[in-house]
DNA sequence: CGCCGAAGTTGCTGCTGTCAACATTATTTG
DNA sequence: CAAATAATGTTGACAGCAGCAACTTCGGCG
């Protein structure tokens, strides 16, 4: 029979990532720990340390995949919709991640993942952001939104949603159901 | 000669939250703690339990405050101003607010202040609200805005310069000064 | 004057992040 | 192939934190 428990995990980083993201989504940034996250992952409570430089580093970690599944999220929002479409369905996309694992959502944006400290998490956001700015081009493309420096334009439907987002799970709307928020959500993007 | 530490301090509450306004502001909700707070207020570390049931409720009292001074900050903007430009004030001292004190707002708004829990803050965020709901329905009735539900109207405009003021906090924006982030918030508002 | 409750204190427990020293395994090199 | 070495995990320690309990001081009331 193979030994109980191997000294080496084997893939210890991964392994940690992905008991920090379940760890968060329970009990969010603020609740989650290190030692926890160890715990969870089988190893004694200093062997993250061989991976992740302090608890930030492996918070900025979750926040980095949070950001490629929020990317993934909005791409995959009508593919084969027209331009304005795609650019209403990727916002309610935005939203519905928000709301969905606000936790997660909050590791992202409520800490300062600076990019000098932390690269990796400033690119997967700025790969975001292109995603968003490139449905904008395509709407202007197709003269489906008044012309402009599309950055601007982008950087102004980016801030739409986040506030959306960040007050509905801050608790500030009356609306309860995600149905709700996104419904709102829908006509506020539709005066853009 | 008078003693020279009096048993009792007197005013514990207000120095308390006085102390962590400040200490919030240089440290952010997360460096905050409970026992800096009481040093700085020059009590022993189990002092403020008489006052507050825990931490959280501390913070709670800093954003609660902070609500205030913001519901202030908008109401100021422009007072002897047309109505559609009083709103256009107020948004940009929303935003204002949120750059000068960004730990102050992350207070606020990144923990969940549940009315239940805690009904003074969430009066307070209330009454920001309110204030805004004036505005928008100045607006209505000079006809310097669409018709419409004014509430969705106002959860609309707030949601619009909350994302910039969370954005801009959260290093997401280009702009390195608050003037071009002002500036572009300006923008972002005159197309509503 | 005496007592009682509010306000503040000291001391404790269990938890945390992080450091240092040590143990085990994988890998490279002579 | 063997030995040095690097990578990975472990145990043990320290200081700082939130919160609980028991004790002390003091202002106000009878």
């Amino acid at each position: 029979m193979p030994p109980a428990k191997p000294y080496h995990h084997g893939d210890l980083k991964h392994a940690l990532l992905r008991a920090a993201v379940e760890l968060i989504a329970e009990t969010g940034p603020r609740g989650f720990t290190l030692r926890e996250a160890a715990r969870r992952a089988g190893v004694s409570h200093n062997a993250p340390y061989r991976h992740f430089r302090h608890r930030d580093s492996l918070l900025a970690a979750v926040a980095t995949d949070g950001f490629d599944r929020l990317r993934r999220a909005m791409a995959r929002g009508g593919r084969k919709a027209g331009p304005r479409d795609r650019l209403r369905r990727g916002g309610l996309a935005y939203v519905d991640f928000a709301l969905r694992w606000p936790q997660h959502f909050a590791a992202m944006f409520d800490a300062p993942w600076n990019g000098a400290e932390y690269p990796a998490c400033a690119a997967a956001a700025q790969r975001c952001f292109q995603t968003l700015l490139f449905l904008v081009r395509d709407c202007q493309a197709a003269k489906q939104m008044p012309a402009g420096d599309p950055e601007r334009m982008a950087y102004h439907a980016w801030s739409l949603v986040h506030g959306v987002a960040k007050l509905a799970n801050a608790g500030q709307f009356p609306w309860r159901s995600r149905a709700e928020v996104l419904r709102f959500c829908a006509f506020s993007i539709g005066g853009m």
